[in-house]
DNA sequence: TGCGACTGCTGAACCGGATAAGTTGAATCG
DNA sequence: CGATTCAACTTATCCGGTTCAGCAGTCGCA
């Protein structure tokens, strides 16, 4: 009724638990009639590795963490980490890695979380997202010689290698378009404001509507979720100057700017013109259906998985960049109705 | 450089592995004044326990096991299950366990990553999600006994105990109120048809219709995407009796539903009236808001978790209920514009 | 004063594998 | 034919904790 151990293997097939584990691990030092013996008896008993006593053994944990910070309520509804966990796993499954995955309330518990599993010797290495301007996990994971990948951020910052994908010029893009209809009042409802990547939009916002003459280019900074998506399109739609264009951070957020456009009894893209930065099938359910910026988000977990393997293996890892997001123009955008300098 | 371990401890401290293990796991037998220097000590040297070596020694992994098996295309989008995720990772994270989760093409991957996991012993417990009818995977973690918790399903199932809502009478409820309203062309967009909780729902559905003399209350069975939400809604809508209120059988599928509807010309919910089970903040950001069945899945989840843990820890656990979704009428629903017989 | 009980500790075995080092016996070779 | 080499094992040790048996020393009590 217990679990099965190499030595009760050893013990059936009648050589030493040495031998068995030479067998099992594919290493010279048994013949083949034994080695197959052995396998055969393994599979008839239903012997599994014990993780624990290969991890005893300076094996590793075979898995990585991943911590998540934000609030369950913007979790939940943003599409962006479920790709993005899949991605991971896609990637992960296929060499038999697990993931670890916690989330947690605030940046002091999730350098806990880091300290633990390290300690603890659970996890390999760790995914670092959302990073900030001057991140207190960097120096943790730097100290620890946790293996780590940052997911996003700007080209390489400090000591972790990262993931990134060139949020500025996909910006610029936009921006290009969106004057090119003719829009001159351009408004951008952002995500946090110490996040690097919004900083990094909100540096090529401004070059950009410097460079194209928007004059009138104003940001407000949210948590991501719908609700200040919606305030903050509201606060833009009530005051005396109005955009004729809205670049959201997200597509949470740009929906609901376009619901708050059509109960202010504006029409889009006729009054307002919306563009969404991400693009998971909500900006293509709603009506009219929004533009967007698209990437791959499981393709760049996937890219980040691999490269913190990579990591763990002990090879040097550099920043790599992950494609930049396309504009894919929808029925949200269009001339304004009234053209103006 | 290394990490250190129990024996550095007792060195320092100039007391055996032994005291050192018991002042560490508050086990009598050391007096409170070694113990509390062992305990300086092991703070000072930035000790923590290695996790392999205590479940080596007997000791559970402390991990719990979440396989889920939707492809990436339909998890990023569909908000339940990464409420569900954050709901049992804050049971879990309170009493310091960790959750393994892994993404699964199909039943047999999912099996025999239950296996794995179990017989290396990495995770303690496993909570199973969308129970099929005669479902694959009781018989295997009965076998195994492996503790589980199915989270869903119908009242008690089989031998592995469940946490179920009831889905029956909030459907009647809902069923009860279109009929109120004056409906009667009902019809029913389902999830996998081979899902428990969708035969549940389909009793329910077909019950409530006949019993309220809703004479025309056809159902179309979908994967639960957006894409075949719009179908199903399409077809429904192009038929030559056209139902006079949908409800679906999760909130992706109603709002693109609500799309395909206005894409037709029709108006919500003067021509159709659209009710959805399940509430994210999508019911709210589309316009017309949609009415819907609301439940709290973070509890759900975190309730499940509760439950396996208490089973983990060897007690003996039934099936319970959670509270039943209920019906939050928004702007979607209203009487007919023509009433019909 | 002598016995048992208790406290506070030590030493060693143990969990289930990995692996270095040692031991056979047979084949190879000069 | 004896020395060498090699494959095919066995034995022993290690990983880092937990835990049990044992053993001094102290205390209480008859």
């Amino acid at each position: 009724m217990k679990r099965p151990t190499i030595a009760d293997i050893a013990q059936r097939a009648g050589v030493s638990k040495g031998a068995v584990s030479y067998a099992l691990n594919g290493q010279r030092g048994v013949s083949e009639a034994t080695r197959r013996r052995i396998l055969a008896i393994a599979e008839e008993i239903g012997w599994n590795p014990h993780s624990a006593a290969r991890a005893l053994s300076g094996a590793a944990a075979e898995t990585i963490g991943l911590a998540l910070r934000r609030p369950a309520r913007v979790l939940g509804f943003e599409p962006f980490y479920m790709e993005l966990i899949s991605g991971v796993e896609a990637e992960l499954s296929a060499r038999s890695q697990a993931l670890m995955l916690q989330i947690v309330p605030d940046a002091d518990a999730e350098i806990d979380v880091y300290r633990r599993w390290w300690g603890e010797r659970r996890v390999d290495g760790v995914l670092i997202c959302d990073l900030r301007v001057s991140d207190p996990r960097i120096p943790v994971v730097t100290d620890l010689h946790l293996p780590a990948i940052v997911v996003g951020g700007p080209e390489g910052v400090g000591e972790v290698p990262n993931v990134w994908s060139d949020d500025a010029t996909a910006l610029v893009e936009t921006v290009e378009y969106l004057a090119a209809l003719g829009h001159r009042r351009i408004a951008r409802v952002a995500g946090l404001p110490d996040l690097w990547h919004t900083r990094v939009r909100a540096g090529a916002f401004e070059g950009a509507c410097e460079r194209l003459d928007v004059r009138w280019s104003p940001t407000i900074g949210t948590d991501y979720s719908g609700e200040e998506g919606a305030r903050a399109t509201r606060r833009l739609l009530s005051g005396e100057t109005r955009p004729t264009a809205v670049i959201y951070d997200n597509d949470v957020m740009a929906v609901a700017g376009l619901g708050v456009a059509q109960e202010m009894g504006l029409t889009v893209p006729g009054d307002l013109s919306i563009v969404a930065f991400d693009d998971s099938p909500l900006c293509r359910l709603v009506h009219p259906a929004l533009t967007a910026l698209t990437r791959d988000i499981p393709a760049f977990g996937a890219l980040a998985a691999r490269q913190l393997l990579t990591a763990i293996s002990g090879q040097p890892v550099g920043s790599v960049e992950d494609t930049t997001a396309k504009l894919v123009p929808r029925a949200s955008t269009a001339p304004p109705r009234a053209l103006v300098t």
